[in-house]
DNA sequence: GTAGCCTTGACC
DNA sequence: GGTCAAGGCTAC
């Protein structure tokens, strides 16, 4: 693995944005906040902020408030122990074995990104599903006629049910930050036998100022493997704090679902019932399309509560999910068969198992085929053992599709979806490092789950034209605005 | 005080 | 001897 510094001065510095000179005290910064650092850190100096110690750090702001810079300085992770306390020059302080790994994991990232880029196709434009960009064609041949059902009363742009969905937990929190422990009374000094465990000597140290915050770990104090985006991810998967073991967590993740989404089924099979008056035996396509059309309430609830999601506002929320509920849907479901782990029986959201062969006996050509593909993918990602990291990180490369135009806050989609991408990405070469393509083999699978998707949409559609399914549902109202959208 | 450039010196 | 991350110098 060959590295060079100069795609690493490519970067930006993370406090301010300015060209980055190079590693200073732990990480890739500018030269001015390395000196900014220094000098703060070396002159003991004690900063306030005429604001809500909130100010933003750009190249052309910031000289405005240096609390704000150093606090930035010290989240991102500058280290304070790299300032000398003896002042000497020159030389190697003990992080260049730090910088060294540094640097080849950003390579190897590089490369990674690189070739899957190369392996991936571009996730499809918003296009109508009949023209080329979908990979899998149409079943419907020729154009669809507009969907327009007689029961959808709002554009089909603004479907109802999702807007309310996402407007009826009131407004959401403007800013996600990250938050680090304070440990006041830190000391530092200059050589650090070892930059990554820290052994304070106050008496060589610097006394620092109280309420200095350290820098913000890469990775979990908890698990050093495990970057802190992915378990900030993980955490907004439901029923997080409650799992203990990968077991337990299948369990509880199947009995929560099991209790909410019987208890909707049932009633939406009573209140079936009380209006028609008597009680038909349900089409299994009624059910099926209330058991998705539950789930995809948990999808957007889960959406909803996630980090980052909650920054954008409404509008972006709404075409986020329309572009890409089918794909969770459809994750989800292949999940649920990779934890059951059986090729012959398909594990439902409620719990019941059913015989694969009875499924793909009993369904017409179509429901057959997108069974049968669906189990050929939950068995890919079986043999790679993914794990609920991975997975959390997959729906959120998802969700935040920065191929979505005209979205509000573009930037922060795209930012994310790096972000994602990059913390998966460490995640799996720190955690299977005898795996090394582990990375491109689960970004693979998403252009897979799209083209899934994307032909389980085709039938859906064509089942809700000829009245086999349920009109006025989420799922529906989704099919709608998306094609709306895209046609 | 800031920030760009210079000097230093351990490590390879 | 080259590299590069420390500290130092100095014009602004």
């Amino acid at each position: 693995m060959e590295f060079t510094t100069e795609e690493d001065l490519e970067e930006l510095c993370p406090v301010c944005g300015d060209k980055v000179s190079g590693y200073h005290y732990g990480l890739l910064t500018c030269e001015s906040c390395k000196g900014f650092f220094k000098r703060t850190v070396q002159n003991n100096k004690s900063y306030t902020c005429n604001q809500n110690q909130d100010c933003g750090i750009d190249k052309t702001q910031r000289k405005r408030c240096p609390f704000c810079r150093f606090q930035k300085c010290l989240s991102v992770g500058m280290r304070l122990e790299a300032v000398r306390a003896d002042r000497m020059r020159g030389g190697r302080n003990k992080f260049g074995p730090m910088y060294k790994r540094d640097r080849a994991l950003k390579q190897q990232k590089r490369a990674l990104i690189r070739a899957s880029a190369f392996k991936l196709e571009p996730n499809p434009p918003l296009v109508h599903s009949n023209q080329a960009e979908y990979p899998f064609p149409s079943s419907v041949p020729g154009l669809l006629p507009p969907l327009g059902p007689p029961d959808y009363e709002c554009p089909p742009a603004c479907p109802p049910s999702l807007g309310v969905a996402l407007h009826s937990y009131g407004s959401f929190p403007a800013q996600y930050q990250y938050t680090t422990p304070t440990v006041p009374g830190r000391s530092i000094k200059a050589e650090h036998p070892d930059p990554y465990s820290g052994s304070p000597d106050s008496s060589l140290g610097y006394p620092y100022a109280e309420g200095c915050i350290p820098a913000s770990p890469q990775t979990s104090p908890l698990n050093p493997a495990v970057p802190s985006l992915v378990l900030e991810l993980l955490s907004c998967e439901p029923d997080e704090e409650q799992i203990l073991t990968e077991a337990s967590c299948v369990l509880l993740y199947v009995t929560f679902l099991i209790s909410q989404v019987r208890a909707k089924i049932c009633a939406y099979l009573q209140q079936e019932q009380s209006g028609r008056g008597k009680l038909d035996k349900p089409r299994p396509s009624n059910l099926l399309c209330v058991m998705a059309d539950q789930t995809l309430f948990s999808i957007v609830e889960w959406a909803r509560s996630c980090i980052f999601f909650k920054e954008l506002k409404v509008g972006d929320q709404m075409q986020l999910l329309h572009n890409c509920w089918s794909e969770l849907l459809l994750l989800d479901h292949v999940f649920r068969q990779v934890h059951h782990g059986r090729d012959n029986t398909i594990l439902l959201i409620t719990g019941q198992e059913v015989e694969l062969a009875g499924v793909v006996s009993d369904s017409g050509l179509t429901l057959s085929s997108l069974v049968q593909r669906g189990q050929e993918l939950a068995r890919r990602l079986q043999l790679l053992q993914v794990d609920r990291r991975e997975m959390a990180c997959l729906k959120f490369l998802i969700l935040f599709n920065p191929n979505m135009k005209l979205l509000e806050n573009q930037a922060l989609v795209e930012s994310v979806q790096e972000q994602v991408n990059s913390a998966l990405l460490e995640y799996t070469l720190t955690s299977y490092p005898q795996h090394v393509d582990r990375f491109s083999q689960l970004v693979l699978r998403l252009p897979e789950v799209r083209a899934l998707s994307a032909q389980a949409e085709e039938y859906l559609s064509s089942k809700h034209l000829s009245g086999d399914v349920p009109c006025n549902n989420l799922l529906i109202e989704m099919l709608h605005a998306k094609r709306a959208t895209t046609i």
